[in-house]
DNA sequence: CAAAAAACATACAAGTGAGTATGTTTTTGT
DNA sequence: ACAAAAACATACTCACTTGTATGTTTTTTG
């Protein structure tokens, strides 16, 4: 056939493509697959026929379809851990901190809501068909990431009643009520094309000010 | 074989056994299924079978897979609405009442987590493999019935900004944080053996806390 | 009590999807 | 330039799952 669409296929295209940039195209769509039908109802081939590839190429990278899945939850939670890390270092009092982490990862769940969506399905999800000694202790260790970072959210509660810059309340719970406020965006937030980075922050601000001030008029 | 189980399959057994609570057996197996498993993983094999019965009693009452999932969705939004009728008629000023109305949602929330686990994973799932026009009538009336319950939230949040016991918040996004953050439980809580319903009411407590009196140490 | 209907069980048909085996092209290292 | 390895495409297998067709038992009804 006429190569009229130029050289395909070669990571000397345009753009900046480092080494394994094949593998992170691989990566996103499966995300944006596993997000639109979910993990079970996404099949290699439509992650494959969207990507203008077959299946010979996903199975080139991956040993099998869960494998995949658990690139992209670890992905997810990469990114969930880049966007507090900053946050935890604020100076002020522990609320402030506090504030500044939960500012973070609302931005964090907007920005890459796809890949969360996905860490949301959870790696519950494949506790029968994880079958490999290998799958297994990846499962662990996803499992354990998922664990620190709400850890991290804990601390920071607890340190913040310690300081009395927040109210006596129950740490573990108050950590999950705060965090499933936020990760709740998956159910209903969608990028509209076009939205600025302005947009989604005011939209961040709007979702954490009622956590931190609560709905009661002083 | 001999009759040593007594008389079983017979609708005068032990027990207030009203007409159709072999469909309603049906559904909260489901519901346990589709919540421990997901949807897609899930087959009808495997209902059937923790039911000890074989797939043919399940396509006597269900047309198809998919219907039975319409049912277990229908139900779990049927216990929401009752579970927040009686908090809306609560005397007081609009934060009160919305007050309750978190209270009572967050019980129900723990109370039935199976089928609610099951309500948010969605009818969004079904966007393809709904195939004839009573399924997609259905699909309808459940979104309608989904939009109409936070519907009651934002109506109240709005009447609770307008006689100033709220601060002035986004009304949807509010609703949205609020709500996500009790019905995020689905990923966390399970019932533990024994439970009581004071302990349930105490989680709930602790909940709820958090939201209406803010982070903020006064 | 006979006939009809309800409530299943059994066996099968057909489609789908994960994974594999193998061939082919492209890239890379020397 | 040539050999080796990487990066795929193609074609197939096999297990699983939904749904159906049909037979059997139980319950209800006239």
């Amino acid at each position: 056939m006429p190569d009229v669409e130029g050289p395909r296929n070669t990571p000397t295209g345009a753009g900046p493509r480092k080494k394994g940039w094949r593998k992170a195209e691989i990566i996103e769509m499966a995300a944006l697959c596993f997000m639109e039908r979910g993990y079970h109802a996404t099949s290699v081939d439509e992650v494959a026929d969207r990507l203008g590839c077959t299946k010979g190429r996903i199975y080139h990278y991956y040993a099998s379809k869960t494998d995949l899945f658990f690139d992209v939850h670890r992905e997810g939670m990469k990114k969930l851990f880049a966007a507090i890390e900053p946050a935890m270092k604020t100076k002020g009092d522990g609320l402030t901190v506090l504030h500044a982490m939960l500012m973070a990862h609302a931005k964090a769940m907007l920005e890459h809501h796809t890949f969360e969506n996905v860490v949301a399905q959870g790696v519950q999800i494949h506790r029968f068909d994880a079958t490999t000694e290998d799958q297994r202790q990846t499962m662990k260790l996803l499992i354990d990431s998922r664990d620190r970072f709400e850890g991290y959210f804990k601390h920071q509660i607890a340190e913040a009643i310690a300081d009395k810059s927040l109210r006596e309340l129950d740490v573990s719970v108050t950590a999950k009520v705060l965090l499933g406020a936020l990760q709740w965006s998956i159910f209903w937030y969608r990028a509209r094309p076009g939205e600025t980075v302005a947009e989604r922050e005011e939209l961040a601000r709007k979702m954490v000010e009622p956590l931190i001030d609560g709905l009661r008029r002083n």
